[in-house]
DNA sequence: CAGTATCCGCTTTGATACTG
DNA sequence: CAGTATCAAAGCGGATACTG
């Protein structure tokens, strides 16, 4: 038994960053929200968490890289694409050297951090629920 | 650009389904909703889905299969522990001949169809610019 | 800086067949 | 009925290298 329906896509994260590094976004993240289980999630595995991440106003791409930590840019830009392409956010390139451009949420994708919320508070209440069941879970089947 | 993670996971989603058949539960669930672009959703493909299921009370294995539309039984099988194994619902074995189980939704289950609704809600409201997004986008980049 | 272009691979899901 | 056991196929995200 080893899948779990649960909370299983985010099998390859990556955990090493060059630490020591400046975090320009508050990390506070839905989705760090429930360390077991993730109750609800966004679209993709990064979708939420760019939400997040634009919520006090537009960032760079770069900047995002920052507090993704490490997610590559092929995976940032299809995220992106595909959230703009729904509206959620806005691309604006800079026509500067070196380039500049600059991610906002859009109303749309503002719109989103209510029920998103939501599946936030559920978690905060609910997370020693789940604590208990996953070690009675545990300790009934070792 | 063929990834989107705004809505993938749903790939391989089968249709065929054998009608004409009864469907014992109610089909409007929290995953329908958004026809595009998915916005929250819950654990695995199928969650939020089978909370939906067990919303007006007890189902039995094969009960849960038919509104899930032809989900193969390893499939349901793998969910339903992965939900009994975080506290979501309980499974009750009758011993008779031929065997029943039964599926119930426990209060911490039950709980999660406040987010859930939550995010149904702002899909019913949201859905029109969702899909005036995705127009505009196919306009612009044939 | 802000991406593209390839290649790669585990995870998740599905198809099919078989039991207690 | 309610599963389990295998096998197979995507899915989705990641590593790495390379541009305007």
């Amino acid at each position: 038994m080893t899948s779990r329906p649960g909370g299983s896509y985010d099998g390859g994260m990556r955990e090493p960053y060059p630490d020591g590094m400046p975090e320009p976004l508050d990390p506070h993240m839905f989705t760090d929200c429930p360390p077991v289980s993730p109750p609800i999630r966004l679209g993709g595995k990064w979708t939420a968490k760019i939400i997040r991440c634009l919520e006090s106003g537009p960032r760079r791409f770069t900047e995002l890289q920052i507090p993704l930590r490490g997610i590559t840019p092929k995976v940032l830009t299809e995220s992106l694409r595909a959230m703009e392409r729904d509206g959620l956010l806005t691309r604006t390139a800079y026509d500067e050297i070196p380039p500049r451009v600059e991610y906002e949420l859009t109303g749309l994708g503002r719109s989103l951090l209510e029920p998103m919320n939501a599946g936030c508070e559920w978690s905060r209440r609910h997370l020693p629920d789940l604590m208990r069941a996953r070690d009675a879970w545990h300790a009934a089947i070792p």
